[in-house]
RNA sequence: GCGCCUGUAGCUCAGUUGGACAGAGCAACGGCCUUCUAAGCCGUGGGCCGGGGGUUCAAAUCCCUCCAGGCGCGCCA
């Protein structure tokens, strides 16, 4: 459609500057309400009424007379208050559509794109919450690659922070568990068939609770959690101390908990940096010279923040609400905030830090594709890692403020382009709404009964896991499946419920503008109906099934199907202004700018309301025009032409969501 | 206090750079399985688009203001 598009805009360019000399820029479009009014429509007659003090209509109709014969258009005219209609040459149409699907990828181009998301702290199981960032992000990346990117997919994994020595408290003081006995309760876990992250979800939960229930520490003393914290913090950064290797091991069997999961909902990483390689490659050290050698980090020597090295960001407006216009970056203690952490990781990750990583093989996919990981030492080949040209942080919006402080920080660094290419891709958190608290159990305060949402939280163990949900889904589609095919092997049963699983969270996870809560809702996430992703799985199953059945037939390949199906005339296709067949072709023409379109606004609702819309469209084809059954030979070509496109187009689709087809429904 | 976000049908949400009569799903009600899979399709009912001003040929959309709710603004991460 996109061709369509550049024409009729060259020619109304072309006219607008001959006949009215005015100068316009570009010629906006827009669909018109229902198809029989046209495909596409050009409102510009009313921006020009004004100007040339015309009625829009009688500049509308000239409009359309200028687009008589343009390639690609069947014909153009004015229609209500002056807007220009636009009809394709549909047959036309329809083999650029084939032709556009049939073409190789393109080769990537341009700079590495790294996007970073995921990034949950080691210590306890990924929840809901979680799977929103890793389904976002991951459709970023998937989009991007599809646009012709070169992409790098980050996990960051802090595995020396607070939350991570909070779970070590809990082994040492409350499970009192050394290494040896920590080996014992994983082999004892693995027996139960409990996963070591879900363990670690309760004990940090009661790791919380001991720290609240202490007494509370008298004047000028340190409070029991901060005692325990500091001590174990400390003791984490002495590489060989017990502790630090309880914390080592346990960081590690959790973040591959965490992959595991990622796994099912087919989310993959090339890279996971981790925050003990940032501090053993003295990262913040070269971040701080840099700082310091541009004159906007400098020692505060009096006020709130004396003693500390801040960031002075009082020249920028936007963070007048800062504590005298600074920002912290190293405590009077000597120990760098979080913040100075992540300036030096995105300076890595622009690669303007002077300094890498060593890194080593972690993991390996099923495909033979290796994950990295960051690593203290080593000489080993690895692929090229940092040095974008665009980065992308997936973190939700609570963190856009910190994010803010990170892009300035560039800025004040003179490193304006990278400023301008790092994007966070801020989305509202998850959280529960009444009833789905109230069915796992979780008790709520009599003030937040009214609320319409009840927030998580890791630390108090209030959250779904994102693996129970999963086992939920995959429950429930295998019950749909068996009552369905009765005569499945448990092997493809299983595999079926699971590709629908997927399909049932990825779409509900996408489906929701970026920044709306999602009040999750265990009743709307396990639904399989309406607007959900088997609606669209199924529509993609239900026209493999006519292609394999046609093919069978004609003793014909699946794959040769396209072929014979464009020997057929597609005139029909032009003897009704509308109907369920064209509807569907016009709606697939919208493919590559709604995939643009959600990157470009980082708004992947519009890429699961697309499908959803091409799905309905399929369906409404699929019940009013029969493919086997049609006698026209013309028609049956078409349709099978027809459901071919929609087969190829959507499964793409939902593979740039991250959804995979199962073979049956 | 300052900043950001949200408010659209009973519920959950869409709504293109302002554009043609405000849409979808769920729920409710009524139909459709000797016809390529009924996880589907067709139909019915249901809305001062939070309130009030303004800009415009045209406002759910832009501006101002008010109301209601949420989230940020640490020498926490």
């Amino acid at each position: 459609m996109e061709w369509i598009k550049a024409e009729v805009s060259r020619r109304l360019l072309a006219f607008v500057r001959d006949h009215y000399s005015l100068p316009v820029e570009s010629i906006g479009f827009l669909y018109p309400p229902t198809p029989d009014l046209g495909d596409l429509a050009v409102p510009l007659a009313f921006d020009l009424a004004k100007q040339l003090r015309k009625a829009p209509r009688l500049i509308a109709s000239d409009l359309a007379d200028a687009l008589a014969d343009t390639p690609g258009l069947r014909r153009a005219e004015m229609a209500g208050g002056g807007y220009v209609n636009l009809f394709f040459d549909r047959p036309r149409y329809t083999r650029f559509l084939l032709e556009e699907l049939q073409a190789p990828p393109a080769p990537a181009v341009g700079g590495k794109v790294i996007v970073e998301h995921t990034n949950i702290n080691p210590n306890k199981a990924a929840h809901i919450g979680h799977l929103r960032n890793a389904a976002l992000g991951d459709t970023l990346a998937r989009c991007l690659r599809f646009l012709g990117r070169r992409v790098e997919v980050q996990n960051y994994i802090d595995d020396t922070g607070v939350q991570v020595a909070d779970l070590v408290i809990g082994i040492s003081h409350l499970e009192k568990l050394d290494l040896q006995g920590v080996l014992r309760l994983e082999a004892e876990l693995e027996r139960q068939g409990r996963p070591l992250d879900h363990y670690c979800w309760d004990l940090y939960s009661r790791v919380t609770e001991m720290f609240e229930q202490a007494p509370s520490a008298s004047p000028g003393e340190k409070s029991l959690q901060d005692r325990l914290r500091s001590d174990t913090l400390h003791a984490m950064e002495q590489g060989n101390s017990p502790l630090a290797k309880i914390a080592a091991h346990l960081a590690d069997r959790i973040v591959r908990c965490h992959l595991r999961t990622m796994l099912r909902i087919g989310v993959r990483y090339n890279l996971l940096p981790r925050e003990s390689d940032i501090l053993a490659h003295r990262f913040w050290e070269k971040a701080f010279e840099l700082l310091k050698a541009s004159g906007k980090v400098a020692l505060a020597r009096g006020g709130k923040n004396a003693g500390c090295w801040v960031m002075d960001l009082s020249s920028n407006p936007e963070f007048a609400s800062l504590t005298e216009g600074e920002k912290v970056l190293v405590r009077s203690n000597g120990t760098v905030t979080y913040v100075g952490k992540d300036i030096a990781y995105q300076l890595w990750k622009f690669g303007l830090l002077g300094s890498d990583f060593h890194y080593r093989p972690y993991f390996t996919y099923s495909e033979g594709e290796v994950l990295w990981t960051t690593s203290r030492e080593g000489e080993q080949e690895h692929p090229p890692f940092g040095s974008g040209e665009t980065i992308y942080n997936v973190i939700d919006v609570r963190q856009s403020y910190l994010q803010q402080i990170v892009m300035e920080s560039l800025r004040l660094l003179g490193h304006t382009r990278q400023a301008e290419h790092s994007i966070h891709f801020a989305y509202e958190m998850v959280a529960l709404s009444p009833g789905c608290a109230a069915e796992m159990g979780i008790p709520v305060r009599e003030e937040e009964r009214s609320r319409p949402f009840l927030e998580m939280s890791g630390r108090k163990g209030i959250g779904v896991k994102a693996d129970d949900l999963l086992d939920n889904l995959v429950r429930r589609a295998e019950e749909e499946v068996a009552s369905r095919n009765s005569d499945l092997s448990s092997e493809t049963r299983g595999q079926v419920a699971r590709a629908i699983a997927v399909g049932a969270l990825r779409y509900y996870m996408l489906r929701f503008t970026r920044n709306k809560i999602i009040a999750f809702d265990f009743s709307d996430a396990l639904s399989f109906d309406g607007e959900t992703g088997p609606y669209v799985q199924y529509a993609v199953v239900r026209s493999s099934g006519i292609l394999t059945k046609v093919a069978a037939s004609l003793s014909l390949e699946v794959g040769d199907l396209a072929r014979w199906a464009l020997d057929g005339d597609l005139g029909f296709l032009d003897e009704d202004v509308r109907g369920e067949e064209w509807e569907l072709l016009s709606v697939l023409g919208r493919h590559r700018l709604t995939v643009e379109q959600a990157v470009v606004g980082l708004e992947f609702s519009a890429l699961a309301k697309y499908a959803f819309i091409l799905a309905q469209k399929f369906n409404a084809f699929y019940h009013r025009h029969p493919v086997l059954q049609e006698p026209d030979p013309d028609r049956q070509r078409g349709r099978v032409l027809l459901t071919h496109l929609f087969q190829r187009r959507m499964t793409t689709l939902l593979d740039l969501m991250g959804i995979p087809v199962p073979p049956l429904m």
